[in-house]
DNA sequence: TCTACATAGATGCAACTGCATCAATTTGTC
DNA sequence: GACAAATTGATGCAGTTGCATCTATGTAGA
């Protein structure tokens, strides 16, 4: 039903993207460092300031479940690596601020993490082609987008 | 340390392929089919026809872990999906087959597959589109492939 | 205000994954 | 042939994920 074309790229899709991913994985656990979900949790509480983030803002900015955020961020609290704020004006929510262990985490993970994007892709492709691939990708995802 | 342009490719493969994966998994969910690992298994055992494969075989074809292989094996064969002989000329090894219920299922999990892959990718690309993303996306393998 | 409903976040339980290791067999070397 | 090393596949255990549900708080309507 799809056409060869599609499956064909939809396949190279699935494993090239498993395969970089596990790849990052492992270069952070050789090093003792924990696995990229935090990264990225880490990484949208460090842009988000010390005025932190709602969970359900991450929820919405790393497309992670929200039992998996909710406990996500329980073991970074007992790492100390984030603080959960009571919120004044809603009772049932909290505010996630990064703590600066946090801040000197996120940074030793992205001296193992940069150099393996920078290897894994950024030495593979010219800046042309990193341009279109993206350009491609964001046209698949839900709801499309051009730049 | 990666460049600007790599940075953004990275989240755009990491990001939409997981959330194209996760939509083609649903999709299998909502009509009551396995999930897609057990396709990929069920994919690569009907290409082999009546010889069937080997467990390590099916490792290097699909990148599964090897634990992993050998418990989904066991499932599959536990819903009578596949059959595992053993093998004359190696006494530790089997040989997994594809059953006719096997390839039922195959043939019912890709009717919504492939409705998914035409939806997901191949209505959002033209044909030469689709042909880029391959050729990129293959350049980023391990080892890296043009085709 | 009282009630129904929506939203934020946590959690018990079952299934699955990752890790380390195991047993069984084969292969290579002397 | 005997023994060390490699290969094939399975499995115990701990950690994680997915699902469903729960509690607590907020919001809207009669």
């Amino acid at each position: 039903m799809p056409s060869p074309d599609a499956i064909k790229a939809w396949a190279r899709l699935m494993r090239v993207s498993r395969q970089l991913m596990e790849s990052a994985e492992e270069s952070l656990k050789e090093d003792g460092l924990p696995p990229l979900a935090w990264y990225d949790v880490l990484h949208e509480l460090a842009e988000a300031g010390e005025g932190g983030l709602r969970p359900f803002q991450l929820i919405e900015r790393t497309l992670f479940a929200q039992y998996n955020v909710s406990r996500l961020l329980a073991r970074l609290e007992a790492d100390g690596l984030v603080e959960k704020l009571a919120v004044a004006d809603d009772g049932r929510g909290q505010t996630v601020r990064i703590t600066a262990r946090g801040r000197e985490t996120r940074r030793r993970m992205w001296a193992v993490y940069g150099r393996s994007i920078a290897d894994l892709v950024g030495a593979k492709l010219s800046a042309d082609e990193l341009g279109m691939v993206s350009a491609l990708l964001g046209r698949l995802r839900h709801p499309p987008a051009a730049d």
